[in-house]
DNA sequence: TTGGTCATGAGGCTGACGACCTATACGGGC
DNA sequence: GCCCGTATAGGTCGTCAGCCTCATGACCAA
């Protein structure tokens, strides 16, 4: 689980992009703050391995933010204008984005700072291969040896298709099988029946509740 | 629920709206647009019962397309800068904020622009009241018919608390009486076993998996 | 006082669930 | 060729879940 911490002085802004990397399996947002100051405040008593950083805060200097905070967490800048890269690579930003940006990218670019890549001494094909190798979540290491066919079962379960004759029909297998198949997630997820495999589907991101 | 269309040039911002409000148990984004004329069409093809614009968009007037949405539907306009107000409250905009404004904030004045409300109308005490009025989210019929000791055991359940012993030392009540909240829990959800009452629980935001 | 709802508790019944074991077929790797 | 993981399927067995009815005390409103 990445933490994930957002300096915006437009508090709509970060809280929607708060719920959306909590919607995503593998990040997770531990603060924000209103301006450069209180974001190496929030980063002093609350540890995270990336920060997302808006350039125009009214409240404070998000370059001399950048600079103090750089050296120890990888900073992503997410801002309105594009002019200002050259100077947040200049203050040792990781990584810089319009907001324009599709959150897909930004989850890939976030995954790839957290890894240790600078993107912003990247280029054009470079960049792009880079951020399409971290595209996909790292799931939990529990959720990662689940094979696809579990998943499957998974996947039903979070939709509330519970019983096990439901779950079969909706497979096309045995009840046998599906029985097969939730014993061996019980054991991959650590769970002991059913409801609390469903929890975990959702938890993890292998399946929405909606 | 109350399906919400967004329409943003960022769509770093409308994803992250998306999300935050999808998080919420009584809206739903369905459907977002880059520019004003976009706006229009999504409309045309999409109803809903709420409009989230940005003024702002490099793709196409916003202001226009409030007026020719205006009529059928309420419209919020959320932008960087204050300095429209007047303009989108002549071109029949229902509320404005500034992104500043926080995500409770905008989800009371989505429900009260539903139920008809003309926030731009209001100043100061009034806009309060009234927003307050639509703090909290219109439930589910069923989940509003809840009691407070059975919105306890489907919390317990969504955090994967599923045995009916677990479930009866977590609320100090005894098995028997676990299973009459249950049954009754089942009967209000329209559910049939507590799995498809921890899914629906998660669906409806009374608990959080996390 | 009466009636309603809510939270609590109980007994009995039936079927489903979960644990454990076995087995076949089909892959890919060594 | 052999082993291992996956998907499929079957069997047995003990436990537990869900459903039925019933009862009690607290509380509130008509």
């Amino acid at each position: 689980m990445i933490r994930v911490v957002i300096a915006d002085d437009h508090q709509l802004f970060a809280e929607g992009l708060s719920q959306a990397l909590a919607a995503l399996p593998d990040t997770r947002v531990v603060g924000t703050a209103p301006s450069g100051p209180d974001l190496v405040a929030l980063l002093a008593r609350q540890p995270a391995e990336v920060a997302i950083v808006d350039l125009e805060m009214a409240g404070g200097d998000g370059l001399q933010a950048i600079r103090q905070i750089g050296a120890t967490t990888p900073v992503i800048v997410v801002t309105m204008h594009t002019q200002m890269a050259a100077a947040a690579a200049e203050a040792g930003a990781a990584a810089f984005f319009s907001k324009g940006v599709p959150l897909a990218q930004l989850a890939a670019a976030i995954r790839a700072v957290v890894a240790g890549h600078k993107l912003l001494d990247l280029r054009g094909e470079d960049l792009s291969a880079t951020l399409a190798d971290y595209q996909q979540p790292e799931l939990d290491p529990g959720a990662a040896s689940l094979t696809q066919r579990e998943i499957e079962v998974l996947q039903l379960l979070a939709k509330g298709v519970s019983s096990t004759e439901e779950l079969a029909d909706g497979l096309f297998i045995s009840q046998k099988t599906v029985k097969n198949h939730l014993a061996s997630i019980f054991s991959k997820l650590a769970v002991s029946d059913r409801t609390q495999a469903a929890v975990e589907a959702i938890r993890l991101g292998l399946a929405k509740p909606h």
